[in-house]
DNA sequence: GTGGTCTAGACCACT
DNA sequence: GTGGTCTAGACCACC
């Protein structure tokens, strides 16, 4: 369920918290569900303890997950619909794209193929 | 016309390359323009003449500039239509924001929201 | 195993990243091998880790080698026979020799002569 | 005649020499004859008289060239055979390459291979 | 003037 | 410990 890219610049543990804002957003992890042990996610995914422990740390001061000592760590309580939030971000990154793209020179013609193929490609995925 | 931002995460050399490449895929730099020289870009930008020879280099490196000593540096020629493949780029990354949001849930009337936006910014910058 | 000559005029980090390809085109360098650490070769080779960084950095450009921060620096999966490339650009360098010599007037004697000398050199070696 | 290319990393006069001393190994250049004229070659090349200058200052300091005052530049007498010279040097350089070639794993079969295609391409070129 | 290389040393983030 | 970035400053070769 949790994976990180060794190849990748971005940090691992970033990766790692990614990793779990998505699976909460995914409807993956539910309220109070138990995460995964630090020592057992730093044996699965081979990485040292504290990078784990580093994630989990940031996630917690994010309010994301809360702790129950010698228990383990849980999910939160979600304090707003975690779902729209990231579907509002990425949003803005698509509109950020678009905006690029005139810069480099974006016309009508292309800008209908690109929304033909989009719509396209989403309702693919729907069949 | 080159600028960096010196409170932003990503390194100033990365800056710096980015901001070539655009200036070449807009146009604004043509094949054979002479590029600012390292000391004096590094003077404009207050930053050490080493970070401006790193971007320099690497551009070198990934053959969109030439060099001749003593002289300066120099645009190359485009092995191929540098704004078709930004164009490219920038459209796959806004195919995979796409898939993205879809494993977040997003619906057809969400969807169709998104493009009328998209289309509405799109033509209101046009005019 | 990774040596430099002060003397040479070729840049030391060139030395150094034609020494490494030659290491891993000769098999002494395996995949997911760790190389020397930037500080640990500067010390060895006592020249300045920055030079080290250099040689480095160009070579995972190239493709040959890849990082994991905090840990270090590793070799890739070559992406085709190295060894194979090197041999077919050597011989590529000969043909252009052999070609040059013909402009300086070789003829079909001194031709068979240095065949046969070529041919001597490559069997004593062999013993 | 004389061409020089400008991305290369050989310094501009270093190129200029090794094409006279090769136009004089290969016989187009003969005792006596002029030289082109610092300003004229600078002209045709489009290059800094500077760097022609430095050029045939080395040449002269080499014995190759001498001058006359207010007249010009010219080939000096050989002192020894340059053209049996360059291909000794050829040869030397031939020799290393294939040595370079046993490190990377040249075998019997291959090496046959090369001397076949060598001795093909002389024929051919003699016809 | 131009770029190229190298040193010394600092500071940062990551594991 | 690891690598990554940046600064400061020196020296060189080339044009």
């Amino acid at each position: 369920m949790i994976t990180v890219d060794y190849k990748d610049r971005t940090p691992i543990y970033e990766q790692i918290i990614k990793n779990i804002e998505n699976l909460i957003a995914m409807g993956v992890f539910e309220q109070d569900d138990k995460l995964p042990s630090i020592r057992q996610l730093a044996i699965d995914l081979s990485i040292n303890p504290n990078t784990i422990q580093k994630a989990y740390t940031k996630l917690e001061d994010m309010g994301l997950i809360y702790t129950i000592k010698g228990v383990g760590k849980f999910i939160s309580k979600p304090n707003c619909d975690t779902k729209a939030l990231k579907l509002q971000s990425i949003f803005k990154n698509i509109e950020e794209n678009f905006s690029q793209a005139k810069t480099f020179g974006l016309d009508q013609k292309l800008f209908d193929d690109w929304i033909d193929t989009l719509r396209r490609n989403f309702n693919d995925s729907c069949d």
